[in-house]
DNA sequence: ATGGTCGCCCCGCGA
């Protein structure tokens, strides 16, 4: 088999996205798919569309809010969702944070979407900032049992890391996503050991992965990078390269976030 | 052209 592509990608609504989405599929050569805010109940989900195309998928969706989901023409084993143990995780009430994993290509996968944290003051901020550090943990759990594992963590985290990855900082005082609580727990990550493995193919500044859909943000290159792809040391070291796919912010019916896309050697 | 929100299933609210 040749080279194993993985993307993530924010579909903001699979529904309304459904043709952009596998058209790109398409076009892309993606062979793991990794979305994000599906916002379906996982009967509402158009499976058919990906299968007829060759790509398996997994979909965890319990109301209209939010949702993830992996699509795989690598194979699809080992589905698991959610990480139960962090308060509100399951709350089918909850339009919050989702999460699903599959072995795709021997490459172990999670689709992430993390709690936006709405505001500095809002209870959804200490359940977004528990939330990762219940994944950090696991991760390192899983990591200790098996340190060969091929890991990919791709998401949309909600978190700008450096200054560099949102358009201008003075715009965000006191806003979520570039807090120092919220930036230290997406580096705790990294002093783990897992690698952005995106940030060395597509540095910064000025390099985003989201534009708000207001006010003409992407044609003011007013962005942010807030999705990513973490990769364990064993998924890292196979990567030959990484990219953004800006090209799909254009247009009617873009999604507000653009396909992160790594691409992997045997 | 990339052009002044979008998408939910509720008509406001979250992002």
């Amino acid at each position: 088999m040749a080279a194993v592509r993985i993307a993530t990608w924010n579909v903001n609504s699979i529904r309304s996205r459904v043709d952009r989405v596998v058209d790109w599929l398409g076009r892309s050569e993606t062979d793991v798919l990794l979305m994000q805010e599906t916002k379906a109940k996982d009967e509402q989900f158009p499976f058919a569309r990906f299968e007829e195309l060759g790509y398996e998928v997994a979909h965890h969706g319990l109301n209209q809010w939010n949702g993830v989901a992996i699509a795989s023409r690598v194979g699809l084993e080992d589905v698991s969702v959610g990480f139960p143990d962090v308060p509100g995780w399951g709350d089918p009430a909850a339009p919050e944070a989702r999460a699903i994993g599959a072995t795709c290509g021997g490459v172990r996968a999670w689709s992430l979407y993390v709690p936006n944290g709405r505001t500095l003051d809002d209870p959804h901020l200490e359940y977004k900032l528990q939330w990762l550090e219940t994944l950090r943990a696991q991760t390192a759990a899983w990591r200790a049992a098996d340190p060969d594992l091929p890991l990919a963590l791709g998401g949309d985290f909600n978190i700008a890391p450096f200054d560099e990855d949102v358009w201008d900082m003075s715009a965000f005082e006191g806003s979520t996503h570039v807090s120092p609580r919220e930036r230290a727990a997406f580096q705790a990550f990294l002093d783990d050991g897992l690698v952005d493995v995106v940030r060395p193919h597509a540095p910064g500044p000025g390099t985003f992965t989201y534009w708000d859909y207001q006010q003409l943000a992407f044609p003011k290159k007013r962005g942010m990078r807030i999705d990513f792809v973490l990769g364990t040391p064993a998924l890292a070291d196979r990567v030959l390269g990484a990219a953004i796919d800006r090209e799909e912010r254009k247009g009617k019916g873009a999604s507000d976030h653009a396909p992160v896309v790594v691409e992997l050697k045997d």
